[in-house]
DNA sequence: AATCCACAGGAAGTGCTGGGCG
DNA sequence: CGCCCAGCACTTCCTGTGGATT
């Protein structure tokens, strides 16, 4: 009986009813052409050539939202680029959300040069030297991409762009040139003017796309990727007009065509539907949700089950940060743990607004002082499971929830 | 026009963990 | 081994402030 039932599953895997090449629709994929972005990668190209003839190439802000093909554009350029130049050229990326440090940017532009340094236990100045002592040896030009800088200067300042944008005086062998991507449109309003300058010798900016580029962009995806026929009409359409009301978001549109296909592959049922594409949209939110919620820390979720419980006695009322910090303290005297100072609790509930997992808006009520006031921005559904998902948090404050659920 | 609330949010420091280096 | 380092989660101390009320 299992056996029969396994054999069924695998061999539903090994011969997919829907996919040719799932990998196609995966986000880390940068495809053979990249509709829609010729300006930009022209753009891009021409700023960067200089590389060729051996001079170092201006530094290079992009802008742009998410999934607007910033990354894809600057890694399909600087790989066209590499293989022209050879060996002159040294490409090294670096995505500063995952890496947003100081010294874990070093440390890997410092292993892309041939000089890997341990993940912690030397000064950020020696991994410094490291990397310019590698560097130096290569006597190449190194394009450093320093994806989501903003994340980097927002949680360690910006004194590794100063380094990096005025190493070149230090160099004689070598170059280095700096490429750093955000999509904070505001991000150069925050970083000394020092940097402002040396980073922002050009700029680039990527519009969002619009619905109809989304479609197409599916579209010739979606060729390769799926069988002839096996999507419905309006499955494409659909996914493309829901992540055009996001900021154009590209990728948004691949997952959503992704999961949408999973989901159907899962059941079996050889045709993909726009019912797959809205059960995808809401999985992938939920899970992006559970997921940020699952690994925060005790004191961030304690301050989550307080906003869900004002938010649960009366949704109607302004939740303020004051209310957030009596009630998270309450439940801290119930359930025997310390206390974080209120300090800690609205830095906390920014940290929140900015996961975009509570809505925080600073206001003034006059005489009544200046707060923040919270909203939860995510289902309680999604932020319930969340919290559910650690075994020891959840028996902690089960009974808590229970009371008014 | 001045006041004053209820916080916002910057700066600096602490205690801890997990890891160098000589 | 002893000492140094970075990162994290926090604390302590602090100055700043929008606008309803006096």
């Amino acid at each position: 009986m299992v056996e029969d039932r396994l054999e069924e599953i695998f061999n539903s895997f090994k011969s997919s009813q829907i996919y040719i090449n799932r990998e196609i629709l995966l986000p880390d994929y940068v495809p053979d052409e990249l509709p829609h972005r010729d300006k930009q990668i022209i753009e891009l190209a021409t700023i960067l050539a200089p590389a060729l003839s051996g001079s170092k190439p201006p530094n290079v802000f992009i802008y742009g939202l998410t999934g607007t093909g910033k990354t894809a554009v600057t890694k399909y350029v600087l790989r066209r680029l590499s293989k022209k130049a050879g060996g002159r050229v040294l490409a090294a990326y670096v995505n500063c959300r995952s890496s947003n440090t100081n010294y874990r940017v070093l440390a890997e532009l410092s292993s892309a040069v041939g000089r890997p340094v341990p993940f912690t236990g030397l000064s950020t100045a020696e991994v410094l030297r490291r990397f310019v002592q590698g560097l130096e040896k290569q006597g190449r030009i190194m394009m450093a991409v320093l994806d989501e800088v903003d994340w980097l200067v927002k949680s360690s300042g910006d004194s590794v762009l100063y380094h990096l944008t005025r190493l070149n005086s230090e160099l004689t062998r070598s170059r280095l040139s700096v490429i750093g991507i955000t999509n904070d449109l505001r991000f150069m309003e925050y970083i000394d003017p020092r940097i402002k300058s040396g980073l922002g010798e050009e700029e680039l900016v990527f519009p969002p796309y619009t619905n109809k580029e989304l479609e197409d962009i599916l579209r010739k995806r979606a060729e390769l990727a799926f069988k002839p026929g096996v999507l419905e009409e309006g499955v494409i359409p659909l996914c493309a007009a829901i992540a055009a009301k996001q900021n154009g978001d590209c990728r948004l549109a691949l997952d959503l065509l992704l999961k949408a296909a999973d989901i159907a592959e899962r059941e079996r049922v050889g045709k993909v539907t726009e019912d797959h594409v809205r059960r995808a949209q809401r999985e992938l939110e939920k899970n992006l949700i559970v997921d940020a919620v699952k690994t925060m820390p005790l004191h961030v979720k304690l301050i989550l089950v307080s906003v869900y419980l004002l938010e649960k006695s009366d949704s109607l009322k302004n939740i303020t940060t004051g209310e957030i910090y009596n009630s998270y303290r309450e439940i801290c005297k119930k359930i025997g743990v310390g206390e974080v100072t209120q300090r800690r609790v609205s830095e906390i509930l920014s940290e929140l607004d900015m996961l975009g997992i509570i809505n925080a808006r600073v206001v003034s009520l006059g005489r009544y002082g200046r707060t923040k006031i919270i909203k939860l921005a995510v289902s309680e559904k999604s932020l319930v499971e969340g919290l559910k998902s650690d075994p020891s948090f959840y028996s902690l404050i089960d009974p808590l929830l229970n009371m008014l659920s």
